[in-house]
DNA sequence: CAAATACTTAAGTAATTACTTTACTATTGG
DNA sequence: CCAATAGTAAAGTAATTACTTAAGTATTTG
């Protein structure tokens, strides 16, 4: 593991922590600021700024300054990386299970 | 944050960390022994144990133990939780841009 | 302009997590 | 049987992470 940070572990490190998943469940109803953001999380809003940080870094949320109020959205787009690790192992696994399927459904090959 | 510990957080906790990442691309490709699994993994086995323990409690991962040597296979069906997680954010989060792009669509209604 | 609002930043603390070392328990092969 | 192999368990350490408090900066609002 050597300093290299790349998207994907910064999006699978940012899901990982059930405050920011609360987070993000409240994003997907709509964008919310900072402050309505941090009212029903019983941590300080300090707190709930500082998994804002890290979850715009990851790319799964986008957050943009109006006066002194800063919304905050789901970026869609973040989510594509996890689903695509994801995606990936399953494409490799199925593969491979589908060939374990068909050595059991036809045992010998030429008769 | 109470002590409930649910499932999903389990998965995307065990999701969260590289190294654990790692041990499932290397079980993608087929099951393994414990030790040929912490061959090219700089940690030691006694930490790749304790990997495969928050794996298998998670249910991303099954092991078995023949003999001396426990192998360990990817259980497909732990990644479901993740994904049906990210599932229901996004068709949130689609259903709601779906009606703000009608919105922009269609300004007047009667007319 | 003064007070309230909505964050922001910095610094430190507490908790969790990853990892190591060490010693130990099967199991297998010569 | 003995030595090597494969993993386990416990205990402690080091690093990371989440969180708090406290002080500060813009931006409204009355």
């Amino acid at each position: 593991m050597p300093g290299q940070t790349s998207n994907v572990d910064r999006v699978f490190h940012a899901l990982g922590d059930p405050t920011r998943r609360a987070i993000l469940e409240k994003l997907s109803a709509g964008p919310v600021s900072v402050s309505r953001l941090a009212e029903p999380l019983d941590v300080t809003l300090a707190a709930v700024v500082q998994h804002l940080q890290v979850l715009e870094e990851s790319g799964l949320v986008h957050t943009e300054k109006l006066g002194r109020v800063r919304t905050c959205r789901i970026e869609p787009a973040g989510f594509w990386v996890a689903e695509q690790w994801i995606g990936e192992r399953r494409s490799i696994w199925e593969r491979r299970l589908d060939r374990l399927g068909e050595l059991l459904a036809e045992p010998e090959e030429g008769a």
